[in-house]
DNA sequence: TGTAATTTTGCAATGGCTGCAACGTCTAGG
DNA sequence: CCTAGACGTTGCAGCCATTGCAAAATTACA
């Protein structure tokens, strides 16, 4: 036995994987929009109906793998420190995200990303995520205060974090110029995004 | 002639107004996506094809009339106080909307929000709506503040209040017995939204 | 009344998405 | 090694949203 999958799953995951390569190149030169399913699945040599067996629909393409910065932000929320607050547990894990080194952003997420920014049509599916995760953060921060947090107060809390992060990267992205610098600068993009939260909240009080 | 319009475009805006009317029932008794374009389009008794050439798309026909709270609040945001800060005049203007007594919502309206709140193919559609109505805002607030308010650091802080507001809404109306108290109870909601924004920014500082 | 403008409609086609049943390929048990 | 059942893939038929195009119906106006 070759690793901990058996050939089955092995081959199926291959499938997978050549229909999200597929789909992200063809999306990359032809656009969003002007890509079929059947372009797909052409280019990934397997039956159209096969598409729909790996992915609900034809953005869940994009939205494949699971983000690994939510497990690590919930991760940071599971151990609160002894006279922490909720909004000072909640920063400090924002803190602990955006200085960890994950892999900054292969050439394949770059694209993503940008096919994000630029398709309306995505956008959506990109909110749809991003409530989903306030919703486990919120989860995860009522679980480091039982009993002592109202639900409303630490959704509404996460809800500040994230809609000002969301703001700010909104503004950052909106001129596609600076899009372009910020790119090529992540570090530029951390030090923008501490910003945004600490003055932000700063001019709250 | 009576009136400003002519027959004609009374008779357009009545053939629009019986596909909203039509389309609401249907959604409302037998769900959005069970419903039909040419459910909603015999319902009105016109032709299927001419749903499309009142409204683009079928979410479309529930976001119909222009949001007049956001014209309210970015009334407000026009006249800042001398001394007052870009946060304090959110906070302002956020009062103003939520006291003032715009029609505390009809039967259609009411509808109308039950079925964003229950079906996830609106939900998109109305995070559209909520992120132009911010971009608006940020608009406004830096023309309140002009030269001297960063657009990053002015997007970031709309996106804080905005985010606390859906963060709280959707906490609220998530346990579908407490939106129906909510629903019947405007005075409440109010009284809901008022502490988780000046709470939740209380914490922040 | 006749002509131009505008609205409504029919028709045909594209493309996302789904249920169903068949077909082949793996896996596990004997 | 062989076989029954599990699973991945496929073809097919069909629903529905959406759109372009051009004809038909209706209204406006000279």
């Amino acid at each position: 036995m070759s690793g901990t999958m058996g050939l089955r799953e092995r081959k199926k995951a291959r499938t997978r994987q050549a229909l999200v390569d597929a789909a992200i190149a063809l999306f990359a030169s032809k656009g969003y929009d002007e890509t079929t399913i059947a372009d797909v699945t052409a280019a990934a040599e397997v039956s159209p109906r096969t598409f729909f067996v790996h992915f609900a629909s034809k953005e869940d393409v994009l939205f494949d793998d699971p983000p690994l910065k939510l497990e690590l932000f919930t991760a940071v929320l599971a151990h609160p420190g002894p006279d922490e607050t909720p909004a000072q547990l909640l920063l400090r894990a924002f803190h602990s995200v955006l200085h960890a080194d994950t892999d900054p952003m292969g050439q394949s997420e770059r694209i993503r990303a940008n096919l994000i920014l630029q398709t309306p049509a995505l956008q959506a599916g990109a909110v749809r995520k991003v409530l989903e995760g306030q919703r486990e953060i919120v989860r995860a921060l009522l679980d480091a205060f039982p009993g002592t947090l109202d639900p409303v107060a630490a959704s509404a809390l996460v809800g500040a974090m994230v809609g000002t992060l969301v703001g700010a990267i909104t503004m950052l992205y909106s001129d596609a110029e600076v899009a372009a610098r910020m790119a090529a600068d992540p570090q530029r993009v951390r030090a923008e995004l501490e910003t945004a939260i600490t003055s932000t909240w700063q001019h709250l009080g």
